[in-house]
DNA sequence: AGATTCCGAAACGCTACCGTTGCGTATCGG
DNA sequence: CCGATACGCAACGGTAGCGTTTCGGAATCT
């Protein structure tokens, strides 16, 4: 979005600056509170920066923070293939790695604002959490094929369970050690007892009053 | 913490005006990026009150949000006592009926703002937070006593599965008819095939490769 | 050299909201 | 009726950020 093709001569644009207002983007959006906490003008300040470097690139607010988070993403890992335990528990130890990252807060304050900045928040959803969703996705998908998990298996409920219970803290509250073992493990065994466990229709309770 | 005692006669203060700042402030916290889009002056506005009377009652913003989020929270019912599978699936109901509701949103717009205004944040937490989880947490261990779950169930993973994936997503996003029910039996039953169920350590993987 | 573009800094006019004050009116208790 | 208080409304000076413009200087091209 920024160094396409400057047209003729003259001073090429400062790459150091371009990393600058990126970095002092993140490091406010990380303390600021959403959207409209963030002002050119601190970026600016932050940055070591002049306001018009900043209106040279970028239009506005809003595509700045697109493209600052842009920056900020790192995928998940692909799983390695091993057995769908394995792997599930490697995705659950890297998002619980991940909140502790300088700019997990980001991704949080700007979802508070999503009304406001529709396309930041469709932009969010569309790069960092369809494509975490994906790789759950397929993970469960083949543990259903290689027969690791229940053939009946409801994929989206079982990846809403595992992210959710991941993602539904700010990063600020910690997870205690072994959590994301912890899950996976929940997850695959589940919280019930085994009565009445292999009948394949099983809906009604099981009366334990 | 509004009307406690006036000290004289004079004109008592209209109950219509609590209501209708308390409703503005909610509606506009629906839809407002957080604490910080929400201004006095809209407030003052949208509920045809002059400004005066706003902060004759409330010191500051975050004191009027304080108790128009305290006016909109509707605890979980309490839950009725049959099987685990039933109460975990009435609770699961709510939750999912809850993201409905008119102010859902609220309180989504005022996490994004958590590092800004921490009492608030803590507020939300210990108030809507904290006792959903206790009624959950509750009932989990009652089925632990009972013998419905597992005795060596670690009942936060649980309540985190449990709760993170019915309230991981913001209210825009619906679900699908049946995933509260979904959700729980999933949960119960676990996602895996039962290789190696009842062994009681049961902690290395199951060598599936 | 000369043209061109970028740089950081400062100032511009503009808007929104802050928290306060003063005004005339409404509504209570005594 | 009188004093007290609350009401809605409008205005105040102050702050912050907006997006733009101007400036002197620096970097790079032909």
């Amino acid at each position: 979005m920024t160094g396409s093709e400057r047209r003729h001569g003259g001073r090429p644009r400062s790459e150091r600056a371009d990393k600058a207002i990126i970095e002092a983007t993140l490091d406010l959006l990380a303390e600021e509170p959403g959207v409209a906490g963030l002002s050119i003008e601190a970026v600016a300040a932050r940055a070591g920066v002049g306001k018009t470097t900043i209106y040279r690139r970028w239009p506005s607010k809003d595509a700045l923070i697109l493209d600052a988070l842009g920056a900020a993403k790192a995928p998940l890992p692909e799983p390695s293939g091993g057995s769908v335990r394995e792997d599930l528990t490697g995705l659950a130890r890297a998002l619980t790695d991940e909140r502790k990252r300088r700019y997990s807060r980001c991704f949080w304050n700007v979802v508070g604002g999503a009304e406001k900045h529709p396309e930041l928040y469709a932009r969010y959803r569309r790069d960092i959490i369809e494509p975490r969703r994906e790789i759950v996705r397929r993970v469960l998908r083949r543990g259903v094929g290689t027969g690791e998990l229940r053939a009946d298996l409801d994929v989206e409920v079982a990846m809403s369970m595992l992210l959710g219970s991941l993602t539904s803290k700010r990063p600020e509250e910690t997870f205690p050690e072994g959590h994301a073992e912890a899950v996976v493990d929940t997850l695959l065994r589940g919280i019930g007892t085994d009565a009445k466990r292999r009948g394949d229709g099983g809906s009604e309770p099981i009366s334990a009053r």
